[in-house]
DNA sequence: GATGCCAGTTACCTAAAGGATGCCAGATAT
DNA sequence: ATATCTGGCATCCTTTAGGTAACTGGCATC
């Protein structure tokens, strides 16, 4: 009976949620091209471009995913050739300091790896 | 020779950052584990049982990799048989905000996931 | 009239991640 | 005495992420 720690299920509901973020942005990409995408990098050839090393297929399963999870909008104008982009939603926008704080981390830590 | 913008350098470093934050943390099980071991789990299957699904296989494994990267510290007592210990290192602590971000986004996007 | 740009698609392949199962040895609990 | 716990390791297998390369079809450019 006193086995029922609710701590252990607070802990287990916060990493539940973990999971559910990590299920969204996970890969070596999406995120990177949110950041692309968002910093205004709207057409699809410009956004391979920013990502060092995508390549188009990754890039167009990529941003399916996202616009998908509502994070990203593609529009397609009817010009000839037909003009395609790519926006960040306003959803993505909740993303933000997460990613700042990723960025920054990163930052920290390459400075860090440096120094040994 | 108007080629060079500077802010599109700038862009390619932000994510360069993030790459690397991604490089230390990527997979679906590293940041799970950190929570459950930061959240008090010091031993290998307290941390299994709060990691909801993991295998000792793969525990095992991604322990490893964050003793690597000096987020985690394991320490072996000689007793009989031998306690293993695992415990965040301070370093581990400068990931925090980032978590709870993630933490926190996660359960808003469930919630609203629900809501549809 | 050959080349290149755009926004992709298709087919094929490899490497890595992850999962399933079984095992060990000493100790404690039933 | 036997069942279960500990901290893993070894083997085998499946899945998936990601990479390579080639191609498309209209338009513009050289």
């Amino acid at each position: 009976m006193p086995d029922i720690q609710p701590d252990k299920a607070a802990v287990a509901q916060q990493i539940r949620h973990l999971q559910d973020t990590l299920y969204v942005v996970n890969g070596k990409w999406k995120l990177p091209i949110l950041v692309a995408v968002h910093q205004g990098n709207s057409r699809f050839r410009d956004i391979q471009r920013s990502v060092q090393g995508i390549t188009t297929k990754v890039l167009s399963m990529e941003l399916k995913a996202l616009e998908q999870n509502k994070l990203v909008v593609r529009k397609v104008y009817d010009t000839s050739p037909p003009t395609v982009e790519y926006t960040t939603s306003s959803y993505c926008d909740t993303l933000q300091t997460m990613i700042l704080e990723m960025i920054a981390w990163g930052k920290n830590h390459h400075d860090r790896i440096r120094e040994e």
